[in-house]
DNA sequence: AAGAATGTTATGTA
DNA sequence: CTACATAACATTCT
């Protein structure tokens, strides 16, 4: 379940365990048989991060491209002694990496595949401007939403406009900002988008230090809320419709948008009076 | 057991 | 080329 954040996180972790160690990969359910084959006995060089996107680069001058989707996940494993038996994996992995004392299952990826440089250029340029890298250029990002009638919530999750925004980060980045997800992107004043871009950064950075999605200020966990939603003392709207706002008490709404759940408070994100009045 | 889910691409239409 | 709707794929969890 991964937004950028879980991405950056798992390029350091995994840097920090893999990276400079040759390698032991194989496919243990034979879902990447060849590919693993190719990386089998290479030592790892780099791992670097684009948007939800990772790339890890080998000493022969191959490069592996990992998109987890929805359910893709990583696990890793310490083992204290090289000639312990590995640990099982689960139904899905699609490549195992052994390096010393560090067993890392990749399990459920949408894409695990090796590119070429043209291949990885093509898919970097699809990508919008991720805050979380030194590179970003946020003008990339503004001149994208300039061109877009489409709502600020659905621009968010355009990984062409801006890239590592899923859609916790986006509901919450709105609450945050104070806008409401329905304003056409094109409609945003440079204020309003400076706003956006230093808040998905800030959220970002916090998730991928913690581990987590935590994007309620302290000054508002004493407010008090009814709220069973796993997770939600964490955050400020999403999955919570139906409860009062953390902030003003104003039921949260929900509807779809770029073919998710929204969530928003009407109040607090300067909902049209229309709208306001009838929740 | 149906349905939702922290994701994305493809396709057809206007 | 933009925008929008819809379907499709993928897997896990409640």
């Amino acid at each position: 379940m991964p937004e950028g954040h879980t991405i950056h996180r798992a390029a350091r972790l995994q840097r920090r365990a893999l990276k400079g160690k040759v390698v032991r990969a194989d496919s243990p359910q034979g879902r990447f048989a060849a590919g693993a084959a190719v990386l089998d006995g290479q030592t790892l060089t780099g791992i670097e991060a684009y948007g939800k996107h990772l790339f890890y680069r080998w000493s022969a001058g191959d490069t592996l491209h990992v998109h987890l989707g929805l359910y893709g996940k990583f696990r890793a494993f310490r083992r204290e002694d090289p000639a312990d038996p590995l640990p099982p994996t689960t139904a899905g992995t699609r490549l195992r990496l052994v390096a010393d004392d560090i067993v890392l299952h990749l399990a459920g990826p949408t894409a695990c595949d090796l590119v070429d440089p043209a291949q990885e250029d093509a898919l970097v340029a699809r990508l919008g401007p991720d805050p979380l890298r030194r590179d970003a250029d946020p003008e990339r990002a503004w001149a994208a939403l300039a061109r877009r009638t489409i709502p600020i919530g659905a621009a968010l999750l355009d990984q062409r406009i801006l890239s590592g925004v899923g859609n916790v980060y986006r509901c919450e980045a709105l609450f945050v900002t104070g806008l409401w997800p329905e304003r056409p992107a094109r409609a945003l004043s440079r204020p309003e988008f400076d706003r956006i871009w230093a808040t998905v950064a800030a959220m970002l950075r916090d998730g991928e230090k913690a581990g987590r999605i935590l994007t309620v200020d302290p000054a508002d966990v004493g407010v008090r809320t009814r709220s069973q939603v796993p997770g939600g003392e964490r955050v400020y709207v999403y999955k919570r419709d139906g409860l009062p706002c953390r902030r003003c008490g104003t039921t949260v709404l929900t509807w779809t948008s770029a073919l998710r759940a929204i969530f928003a408070c009407p109040s607090c994100q300067h909902a049209p009076a229309a709208l306001e009045a009838a929740s």
